[in-house]
This record gives structure tokens, C-alpha cells and sequence, in this order.
DNA sequence: CTCAGTGTTCAGTG
DNA sequence: TCACTGAACACTGA
């Protein structure tokens, strides 16, 4: 579920629900899996008390800033999300949609944090390949320290772009997916760039040309400025977006304009694209 | 029952 | 040494 644009999501709904506010209780899941290298009960004692300064992302990663160290980051893996209650009633999920009706705290529940106000903030994680860790500082520690530009705010000018794609030699859909190259792209997003850029997925990103890197970069940023617009995936995404149709490996799939999509695997993914467009 | 999956890590390879 | 590759991880849902 989570690439940039949904991580960015729940990065909101965690700001409306925590900035400036005190965490009055955390109830950890004993999960050793998911708190990686804490315990619940040190998890709890770290958070309980503090006030929530801001909330940070860089990547897939998000961060609460606390007025103690340290602080707690959160990766969402393939299936983790943010849940918030902010009275009302009303629940606001990551991944966009708003529900007045689900179970809370929702099934799958890692954390749950309790605010001053009686608002609330959980992480929810069915697969278990998410984290949550205690960082002193986040962003000068690993993993969050090894990611490379964020995919939506520190892309690097065209030249500086060219320059590193040139010292790559793995496939272009495989160095899209390294983090520490642009962080924040994810597989979907992926080929989304890579079919509007029109540029094959498995082409060795130093052969690219400087007119194809400059296309895949502008690409890089718009799809990314408007999926992290939209309201939820989907919804609000352009027709013409491969998005809508990559889903569900069907052999007569096609795009919005006809074109045939095919599905191979490249950089060990799933991969969706069209060969008629993209060279 | 089997398989794919919006992600990352790690061992093995060249 | 290091970039690259593919399997492994853990679990749900189709």
C-alpha cells in the first residue's frame, strides 16, 4: 500500500491528530517483529508524557519530533497505515478513505496513542514487514540516514539527475526502487514514471539518454505532486495514468489509449508496461 | 490450497 | 570491493 504519496498522507492525518498535543497513554502490541529492537514497555515509557512537536517524512519513513528524545519512527512496509480519531467520530486512514463505522482500535493494531484531547493515533501493520523504532535522531541514523533525495522535495537539477543515472548499470525500474537513489518511489509509481517518460523498464539507466533523463526526472516529480494531491490512490489520479489499468495481470490489459500493457518482472517486481510506447 | 503482493534486507555472484 | 540479483521475510485476500 504505501509509497511516497500515502506515507505523505498519513503524515497529515498524524499532525492534525498529534502537533502540539501530549501523549497521554501508548499501548504497544508486544510485537518484536514490528518494534524492532524495543520492547513495548521501553516503547511506552519513551512516549508517555511528551508532547508531539511535529511530524516528519523523508521517504516511505515518518517521524514524531517530541520534546524528549528519543523519538519514534514508523516504516509502513507493504501493508501498514495510520488510523486517527480526532473526536467526532470521525476516522480519518492513510490510505484515504474516511470511515465512521470500522472496528477501533482497528483490527491489526501495533500502537495506539492517546492524546490530551482524547484524540487518538494508531498504526496498524497486517503483515508485520513494517517498523517502528526509537531513533535519538532520525535523520543522521540508518535506515532513514542511507535514503537518497526525497522523490518529492529534493529531486536534484537535471544535470546533477543525468550525472548519478549515469553511474548506475542495473535496469532503470530497479535503481526507481533503490531508496537510496530516490527515496520514496515505490513499485507502482515505478512504472507510472517510467511509461510516461517513455522508457522500457529493463534499459540499463547509464544508456539512458540526456533527453530520456530529463523526461523520467520531470515525470519523477509530477506524478509524484499529484498523487500526493489527490485524496486517496486512484481517485483524482488522471485517466490516462497507467495506474488504472496495471492492476490484475490480465493478458488483454490496456490503457486508457489502447495500448497494449505487458507484464514482465524486472528488479525482482511485478512489472506493468507498454512496448508499443516505451523503448 | 496456491499464489501474488503499493517493501526491505541479506547472502551469493561475478 | 561493490553493484547487482534473487530469495526470504510474514501474512492477507483472491
Amino acid at each position: 500500500m504505501p509509497e511516497l504519496p500515502e506515507v505523505e498522507a498519513a503524515r497529515v492525518i498524524a499532525q492534525r491528530v498529534a502537533a502540539g498535543r501530549r501523549i497521554v497513554a501508548a499501548h504497544c502490541t508486544e510485537d518484536p517483529i514490528v518494534f524492532e529492537g524495543v520492547s513495548a514497555a521501553r516503547f511506552t515509557r519513551a512516549l508517555k508524557g511528551c508532547r508531539v512537536t511535529a511530524v516528519r517524512r523523508r521517504g516511505k519513513h515518518l517521524w514524531l519530533e517530541l520534546d524528549r528524545r528519543p523519538w519514534p519512527t514508523f516504516h509502513f512496509g507493504m501493508a501498514g497505515g495510520f488510523h486517527s480519531t480526532a473526536m467526532r467520530g470521525v476516522r480519518l486512514v492513510s490510505h484515504g478513505s474516511v470511515d465512521r463505522f470500522a472496528d477501533w482500535p482497528p483490527r491489526f493494531t501495533k500502537l495506539r496513542l492517546t492524546f490530551e484531547d482524547g484524540g487518538e493515533l494508531v498504526m496498524t501493520d497486517g503483515r508485520r514487514l513494517g517498523r517502528i523504532r526509537l531513533r535519538e535522531d532520525p535523520l543522521r541514523e540508518p535506515p532513514i540516514s542511507l535514503l537518497g533525495w526525497d522523490a518529492l522535495h529534493e529531486l536534484p537539477p537535471p544535470a546533477r539527475f543525468r550525472a548519478a543515472l549515469r553511474e548506475r548499470t542495473a535496469p532503470i525500474k530497479a535503481v526507481l526502487l533503490d531508496q537510496g537513489f530516490a527515496a520514496g518511489v515505490g513499485n507502482w509509481i515505478a512504472d507510472e514514471v517510467l511509461y510516461q517518460a517513455r522508457i522500457a523498464p529493463g534499459r540499463r539507466a547509464h544508456t539512458l539518454t540526456p533527453a530520456e533523463a530529463d523526461r523520467l526526472r520531470a515525470r519523477i516529480r509530477s506524478v509524484m505532486k499529484t498523487a500526493v494531491g489527490a485524496r486517496s490512490d486512484s481517485d483524482g489520479f488522471p485517466r490516462t495514468w497507467l495506474f488504472h489499468h496495471r492492476w490484475g495481470k490480465n493478458a488483454d490489459a490496456r490503457t486508457a489509449r489502447g495500448e497494449r500493457i505487458r507484464h514482465t518482472t524486472v528488479g525482482g517486481r511485478t512489472t506493468a508496461w507498454v512496448p508499443g510506447v516505451q523503448r
